[in-house]
DNA sequence: TAATAATGTTAGCAGCGTAAACATAGTATA
DNA sequence: TATACTATGTTTACGCTGCTAACATTATTA
């Protein structure tokens, strides 16, 4: 074992990514971070300053995953219409949530402030890029304002959706009417998402 | 000063709402609560069996009262048609989530399984029977399975609105798309909602 | 009135993020 | 090549945290 490890900071954040996406942000401590890369409980502070920075890059590295797999979402087909690839790319950004579920937490966690960490704004700003794209050729002409407006409702949309549908697992509550509903929602999420990302 | 305080257990959950607004759940200690409270550090555990149980008070305070604005918007104006108090009530949702930012993150937040605390569960569903019902009005006729989907989409999009503009204050690093548009979004809000939310 | 339950306090534990002091390894310069 | 400097690791320690256990006081009930 050597003492100098020789690309700990990629590895403490790898780490930091897996125990992030196991156990969710509220319950990963720096030092359970440090002890999975075999280093002792202060060496993350060569590499990051605070647990927040590293959070943040954890954060960062999820919304450059989103951005791919959105993109590669919405070419994936070329024979499917404008619209088609529009509604694959939202079941693509839904999935993603809920099956990153504790990331895409982290990602939108209040606890990291994004405008401190600008490379964490490029990365979640190139994802929302993705969106305009597909939203432009869908809407060919539109000003730029209603682009924006357009822009954001169907990004809240899907946000929402991913929220709704992981918080509270309010589904696994028979009987109440919000847990019904979701379950309805989540027996065919491609025809409710074609429904709700329209016009 | 008696030794026993006679209502703690409602002042603890009162100071737990004020402190949790100001700043945040995440910088929030039981011991802050505690001396919020003028009582030792220990004394919430005879009315809380962990912090989680009393957080889970302080999300359920917040659902009450979201589902009390959200009725008194349904019916605030007997003048107005149902599309136009739809609207006023999407509005009065997402003034709620913005101006208790930190509240509202509590509410949906991962740290709080709702299924663990069946009250907690039953105001956010009080709180979502708000929508069905406006919803339900504005829909003569629809399927139990469509009046689902309608209001998983539009409590979808107004919940997700409101992440969106509270996280990341994305809007201040002017000359990113996102942040430009939104602040295209929050500069009217209520005709964005009505756009959003029609159909 | 005496036993019991409810509700408060004090003391103390282990885990946390982080800073300071120190140790070692790699790199640049004489 | 020897030496200074920088980068990167460890050890130790501090104050704060949630929480438990033991004890004290008050309220209730038999």
């Amino acid at each position: 074992m050597k003492y100098h490890h020789g690309n700990l900071k990629e590895e403490l954040i790898s780490s930091a990514c897996k125990i992030c996406e196991a156990n969710g942000h509220a319950h990963m401590s720096l030092r359970s971070i440090a002890k999975e890369a075999n280093v002792s409980q202060t060496a993350p502070y060569r590499h990051f300053k605070t647990k927040e920075d590293l959070l943040a890059e954890v954060s960062k590295k999820g919304f450059e995953k989103l951005g791919e797999i959105l993109n590669q979402a919405s070419g994936q087909n070329e024979k499917m219409s404008a619209k088609e690839r529009f509604v694959e790319m939202g079941l693509a950004y839904v999935k993603f949530g809920l099956e990153r579920r504790n990331t895409y937490d982290l990602m939108h966690s209040p606890i990291i402030d994004k405008v401190e960490f600008p490379e964490l704004l490029e990365a979640a700003s190139a994802a929302f890029d993705e969106l305009i794209k597909i939203i432009a050729e869908l809407n060919p002409g539109i000003s730029d304002t209603d682009l924006s407006r357009q822009c954001i409702r169907h990004w809240a949309q899907v946000h929402g959706l991913v929220d709704l549908v992981g918080d509270t697992k309010i589904d696994e509550s028979a009987g109440s009417n919000a847990g019904d509903a979701m379950s309805i929602v989540k027996k065919d999420l491609r025809s409710f998402l074609a429904m709700a990302l329209d016009s």
